[in-house]
DNA sequence: TTGACATATTCCGATATGGGAATATAATTC
DNA sequence: GAATTATATTCCCATATCGGAATATGTCAA
């Protein structure tokens, strides 16, 4: 079957540094492509690829100026990874407590 | 180039849907292989594939007791995740904020 | 040791990826 | 309409994936 396609899931799209890049770069404020090819450095090609893959998740959202495509990051898409992480955090909190429980029993023996 | 490794980064390892249950599954309590597998309903080799990829991102953690392998979620290994998708929670609230005007402007109008 | 149980690894095949290069499409300007 | 600018698409390729099936490794028990 092989891996899961990159649209097929907001998980999958974001797993690609490049495109959690774009998503970064796009947050504030929408941006021209060219904008983000200059910013991040990139060839144009590649970011149009993926801001396709962003679009069709719906993790990005397009504006037409002219021949400018305006894109923008669509935040709520990427709530279901923070929920999701999210509901680790008493876990991690747990883990905290006992680090720092050790690391004063230590400075402090007895 | 093609993608990149699964084992590359938390990001990567977690987009596979079925590694995300077993994270979850493995949260609260460590639990050996054969529990995951009757749990889930997976066969055996994909399990112990899956824990492979989680336990080289750091994801989780194994213990030996027999010939049985326990293995545990290492929360702290999400966090990167949480941090990140973190940063874009003030732009969905603004989403959010706009939406909720929009629609007390649309009851009342005028 | 032999056998049984628990888990890991290997081999296979189909598939989709991301990069690079080239080219296509679309909109604007002259 | 031709040239120019902005973006998108296509083609090719090396690579890694996940699933399935079979098998290997490791540990305990008799």
């Amino acid at each position: 079957m092989a891996r899961a396609s990159t649209t097929s899931d907001a998980f999958n799209a974001v797993a690609e540094p490049r495109r959690r890049d774009i998503l970064v770069l796009l947050a504030a404020d929408e941006r021209p492509v060219s904008d983000i090819v200059a910013t991040l450095n990139l060839p144009q090609p590649s970011v149009s690829k993926h801001l396709r893959v962003l679009l069709e998740v719906g993790l990005v959202d397009v504006r037409r100026d002219g021949r400018q495509m305006f894109y923008r990051t669509n935040a709520d898409a990427i709530r279901p990874l923070h929920e999701w992480s999210g509901t680790f955090e008493r876990y991690w909190r747990h883990q905290l407590a006992r680090i720092k429980e050790r690391a004063e029993n230590k400075e402090q023996p007895k």
